[in-house]
DNA sequence: CCTCACTAGTTATGAGCTATAACTAATTGC
DNA sequence: GCAATTAGTTATAGCTCATAACTAGTGAGG
């Protein structure tokens, strides 16, 4: 006979409420996500948000900072910190601008271009770790409706 | 006649190559969840992580502190901060289990019960609004797709 | 029954991300 | 030319997450 006065301490906890929130699952798939790639990044001396940064300035040479931040939703301010840090470890040039003196033109240098090329096949392996289990025309679904989640946050 | 020597400064700038990892449409499709949902809840004197706790609380009553934490993937250091305000809000409170002398259980006030209904109901059109401009069918496949990956992740 | 490993809750601390305000210098619009 | 705006920066603060270390209580084996 179980008594009815004692806790709730197995695995029975009830969060049904909760799992009818996307918010709820996006906030806990992505800290798995998260914290499978954060492992992925540090042997590379990155961070997510720093290779976030390293990308778009491969991607796109002669980059400005406020593009930059705006391209990544981060707020200016906290993106120098990024860049300090990227420059700081060889991997990024800050050259003025030729026609704006208040800006600069962000380029990605040679072992820059390498340590990123390293860190996309790692995170390319994260990413199908993460996925493994999934059907590819489901992902597919995922990453359309994420798009669009962010869109209509971002309208708001 | 364009320069080649300028920078990128408009809004073309590229990341084709991350918007092909579901971790980075994640993360900004989170973000924007977030900062609408921080929004929502602030009113009601909650934030995203303890209106889940009240919200588990309510819905698992005399649940133990360290069965929540796990419930909710949370530390039990972090978590004891957060019972912490709860409970000087007069929402949860903290009583000795009557088995366990180490233990204690949690149990919503009624003034918490109704703070948590009221928040619940804000979250709610919360999540219409985010998700108002999606297939339900598609929602289905995304909160499926998101349990899955955050099963996955939780396997590394 | 006594020791020892383990568990529940807690405190303290540090790192990382985000947001805001305030500042300098340069540009642009009127 | 002057005002408003923009680019980059510095400083700061709040929130989340992770870790270590501690106290107190439990439980299993000898």
């Amino acid at each position: 006979m179980r008594e009815t006065t004692g806790e709730q301490v197995g695995t029975n906890v009830s969060d049904t409420a909760l799992r009818g929130f996307v918010g709820y699952n996006m906030k806990r798939a992505f800290n798995a996500v998260q914290a499978d790639l954060t492992r992925t990044l540090a042997p590379h001396g990155l961070r997510m948000i720093t290779y976030s940064v390293l990308a778009l300035v491969v991607e796109n040479p002669r980059l400005r900072p406020s593009a930059l931040a705006k391209a990544l939703t981060v707020e200016r301010a906290n993106l120098v910190v990024y860049v300090d840090q990227l420059e700081q470890a060889g991997w990024v040039t800050r050259t003025p601008s030729s026609t704006d003196r208040r800006a600069y033109a962000l380029q990605a240098t040679l072992e820059g271009q390498q340590v990123y090329a390293r860190a996309m096949a790692a995170v390319r392996d994260h990413d199908q770790r993460m996925l493994g289990a999934l059907d590819p025309s489901d992902v597919a679904v995922v990453n359309k409706a994420l798009a669009t989640i962010e869109a209509q946050g971002r309208s708001l």
